[in-house]
Order: C-alpha cells, then sequence, then structure tokens
DNA sequence: ACCCAGGGTCATA
DNA sequence: TATGACCATGGG
C-alpha cells in the first residue's frame, strides 16, 4: 500500500516542524571555508555522488593542499583524477569536475549565474555531463540559495511510507509535488528539510526495519498507521 | 562476504 | 522506457 494522499502546505510544514522537534536544526552542508563556500560546495556536490561524505571531505582537502579551491586552479592540475581518488570513482568524477569549472568560467561565475532564474539555471546544470537532477537541485539550493526539494533515495523512502508518494520513483515528480505545496521563497525550509529527511532515514526510517515506535512522524505516517492497525481497511487520512 | 554511501551515464532489449 | 553494468574507494 502506498501514498494516495497528497501533501497540503499544512501537511508538509507539520511534517518538517516534526522532524525538526526531533532532530533540531541541521544547518547540512559542511564547508571548510568560511570566507568563500560556494564554490567548495559545487565541488563537493559532484564527489559526494554515491560516495560518503567522509571520503569526500579527504578529497576535497587534497584539493586544497595542491593549491587554491577556484574553477581556474582545477582546470590547471595536471592529474585531478589522482588528488580526487578517495572519492569514490574518481576518474568519472575528475571529467565530471572538470565539465563543472568550464561551464563555471564560461558563465563568469557566481556573480554573473545569481542573476539566472530558478528554472533556467536548472537546465543550464542538467546540460552538462555528470550532473543530474539531485546533483542540480544540491547545487542550485547550496550554492545558490534557491528553494529546490531534493528528491533523493532518502525522500522517496520516508514518502513512500508516509503516503504522499506512489507509483515508479519520478524524480521531477516528486519535486514538483512537495514543491507545489512548499514555501516559494524559503530555502532555509528546503535546506532544513532535505537534512532532517536525510538524519531521519538514517537514524529511524532505516530500508530494512523502520523504527516505528520511536519515530517522531509516526502519528501523520501511513506506514506507522498500517502498523499499528494492520486490519483497518482504510486509514483516516489526515490533512 | 556482503551491502551501502549525500548518482549518473551508457549500452542493451 | 526500463533495467543492468560500470565507475572505485571505505566503512559497517
Amino acid at each position: 500500500m502506498g501514498g494516495r494522499d497528497t501533501p497540503s502546505a499544512a501537511g508538509l510544514r507539520r511534517f518538517h516542524d516534526d522532524l525538526l522537534a526531533a532532530y533540531g536544526c541541521q544547518r547540512w552542508w559542511p564547508t571548510q571555508d568560511e570566507a568563500n563556500p560556494r564554490f567548495e560546495i559545487l565541488v563537493g556536490a559532484v564527489l559526494t555522488q554515491h560516495t560518503a561524505w567522509t571520503n569526500v571531505e579527504i578529497a576535497i582537502a587534497a584539493l586544497r593542499e595542491a593549491g587554491p579551491l577556484t574553477a581556474r586552479a582545477l582546470l590547471e592540475h595536471a592529474d585531478l583524477a589522482e588528488l580526487i581518488r578517495r572519492a569514490g570513482p574518481h576518474r568519472v568524477k575528475a571529467r565530471r569536475l572538470q565539465a563543472l569549472c568550464t561551464w563555471f568560467v564560461d558563465r563568469g561565475g557566481f556573480q554573473a549565474l545569481e542573476a539566472w532564474s530558478t528554472e533556467t539555471l536548472r537546465a543550464d546544470l542538467l546540460s552538462l555531463h555528470g550532473i543530474g537532477f539531485e546533483t542540480a537541485d544540491v547545487i542550485l539550493l547550496y550554492a545558490f540559495g534557491r528553494p529546490c526539494f531534493v528528491a533523493d533515495a532518502y525522500a522517496f523512502r520516508i514518502l513512500e511510507r508516509y503516503g504522499w508518494s506512489d507509483g515508479p520513483r519520478n524524480y521531477e515528480r516528486l519535486r514538483r509535488r512537495i514543491e507545489a505545496v512548499g514555501p516559494a521563497e524559503d530555502a532555509i525550509f528546503y535546506d532544513e528539510l532535505h537534512a532532517l529527511i536525510v538524519a531521519h532515514a538514517r537514524g529511524r526510517c532505516h530500508k530494512r526495519a523502520p523504527d516505528c515506535a520511536a519515530c517522531a512522524l509516526a502519528p501523520g505516517c501511513a506506514h506507522a498507521r498500517a502498523q499499528a492497525q494492520p486490519n483497518t481497511p482504510r486509514a483516516e487520512a489526515g490533512r
């Protein structure tokens, strides 16, 4: 049984607030560069693809060791892949980083890109080799401060159980569904929402054995309701 | 010995 | 259009 419910603005707010109460403020994307963290976020967004963040930090540290963390400097490294060896598939990611850095320089950097609309910027990012839906949104959200819902695998798992996602997993469909009821201007909301979903997916809502007894979302969650009352034919749809 | 990790591309049917 | 192989390192 899956999600037949469509989220409402109030429902999404409650979802967010329940997680926030349980896990606290996350302020998610970690950065070493206090002065100018934004380019580091671009780099991290590619390096972290299917790779644990601890390894990404090591790879970023290696890049720093080798020179300034700028697009031009990265493009000049003789063996970029070797520098990021610790970040999983490093040869693949070296090509992706080069594509991203070339794009960044060609477009004139953050100053010029900030003027772009979110939709245009997303489309441009998606045209790059190695930038898919999730990485594009992570960049839009964390490097450009745009209000975007990151519909990653954790989000699908939790929202399917919660009752807000069903059928085949379609990234854009879920993103639009959430953004349709989320605050249009509030990037911090989406920042926290994504971070809280990750925290919850790793802490309670595991793939195999979700810990529904200790779950902060249980009162609104279709899966938890089904656990509590297996015989109820049709659970009441809470807002 | 598996499975997963802050994914995406490409070849195949 | 929908799966599967592949990338490649580390940690549980």
